[in-house]
DNA sequence: CGGTCTCTTGACGGAGTTCAAAGCTAGTGG
DNA sequence: CCACTAGCTTTGAACTCCGTCAAGAGACCG
C-alpha cells in the first residue's frame, strides 16, 4: 500500500494515524494482462489506484469501435467517476494492459473516508481539479493539433509508455487508426 | 441577481440568509457584443455567471487560429478555472457574443464564500463535477463521432443557440471549418 | 513449431481543408 | 431611412489528411 500512501503524503498534509485509516479502507488487487476491471453498462463499484502495471479506460461507440479515453500507469487513478459517484451504469470499460498491482476502494469505504478524514477530502478535491484541468487541455489540443502533433504530445505526456503497450491503443487514444499511426511513425524516422 | 440565486436554490439547500451573503459577494456587470471579459495570458481575476446573453470561451493555437472551447448561455458559468484557482495566466479568452448580463465574483470573495457558506462549497463541488462529467463525454464524443454527428449533438446540447450566434463559432467548437459546416447544413436539407 | 495478435505497406476512397469569389446580412453613418 | 461597408455564409475546385480494405511480415504466446 506504500505507493498510495506516498502519493497521498506528497499531495496533502496528513497524519500517520489517518494514513492508517485510509490504508485499511483500500483493498490490494492483482489483475493479469487483458483482464477487465470494469465493463460498460455495469455499475462501477470501485475506483482504482495503479501501483504497478498499466490500465486503459475505453468506450465503445455505436459501430462497436473501441476508443481509448485514458491510460493509468504507476500512481494514476482509474474509474468511471460518474458511475461510481452517481450510482449509474458505466459508460466506460477498464482493462489491464500489463499484469498490474492495484489498490481499490468501494463506495461505502469512500464515503467513510470522506466523512472522517478531512485530508482525504482535500486530496480528492485536488485530484478532481487536476483531472478537470487536464481534460480541458486535452479538448483544446484535440481542436488545435493534427494527429502528428498529438502523437508527439502523447510521447511526452506518457514517457516510455509507447514501448510498453500495443500501438493500436495509442492510435485509439489519439483518435486515428493503427494504420495511420504506423505511417506517421515511419515518416518520422526520415 | 435573481437568476444566480435561483440556480443556487435549485441545486442545493440554502437559507435565505446565506443567499443574501452570496448575493453581496457578486458584482453585476454588463458586456456588449464582441467585448472581451478575459484575454489569454492575463490573470483570470473573476468567474462569470451568465444571466442574459451569451459568452464564448476560446483558445488560440500556435498558428493564430481560434478554437471555441465552450459557450455559456443563460444560467451557465464561464471562466478559466485553472487561472482563477491557481493564480496562473489564462490559456483562454472569453468574449460576449451578445449584449450580456453577467454576475461575477473575484477570488477574494470566492474564498470568503467557501470559508463561510457550506452550501456554496456543495454548489461548487456539484458544478465542478458536472463539468468533469461533461468534458469526459465530450472527449469520448470527439473520438467517436463524425463532424455531422457532432453537429447534430450540438443542436440538442445548445437548443436554439445556432440561431443566435454566427456559425463560424459553432464550426470552431466542432473542430471543423465554417465552409465545411456550411456544406453539411446544405446537405442536411435534402 | 502453429496460431493468434500486432505492425507494416500500399492502393483507393471519403471526409474535411484551403483558397478564391460571389452573394447575403446586419450594422453604421450620413 | 437609405446607402455603404464589413463581416458572415455559400459555393466550387483542387488538394491533403486520414480511413478502409486487403495482404503480408513479424512477434509472442501455448
Amino acid at each position: 500500500m506504500k505507493e498510495l500512501l506516498q502519493h497521498l503524503k506528497s499531495t496533502v498534509a496528513i497524519s500517520d494515524q489517518h494514513l492508517e485509516v485510509v490504508s485499511a479502507k483500500f483493498t490490494e488487487q492483482h489483475f493479469s494482462k487483458k483482464e477487465h476491471l470494469l465493463y460498460f453498462d455495469h455499475y462501477a463499484k470501485r475506483l482504482y489506484f495503479t501501483a504497478k502495471g498499466c490500465l486503459r479506460t475505453y468506450a465503445i461507440d455505436f459501430n462497436g469501435v473501441e476508443h481509448n479515453v485514458s491510460f493509468a500507469v504507476e500512481n494514476w487513478w482509474s474509474g468511471d467517476l460518474k458511475s461510481f459517484l452517481n450510482k449509474e451504469s458505466a459508460i466506460c470499460n477498464i482493462q489491464a494492459l500489463e499484469d498490474s498491482l492495484v489498490f481499490s476502494i468501494n463506495r461505502e469505504n469512500w464515503d467513510c473516508l470522506v466523512r472522517e478524514i478531512p485530508a482525504f477530502v482535500s486530496y480528492t478535491r485536488i485530484l478532481f481539479r487536476n483531472k478537470l484541468f487536464a481534460q480541458q487541455d486535452r479538448i483544446i489540443q484535440n481542436l488545435s493539433f493534427t494527429a502528428k502533433e498529438r502523437y508527439h504530445h502523447f510521447l511526452q505526456e506518457y514517457p516510455n509508455l509507447s514501448q510498453r503497450i500495443p500501438q493500436k491503443y495509442i492510435a485509439s487514444y489519439l483518435g486515428i487508426t493503427p494504420e495511420f499511426l504506423s505511417m506517421l511513425r515511419s515518416r518520422m524516422k526520415k
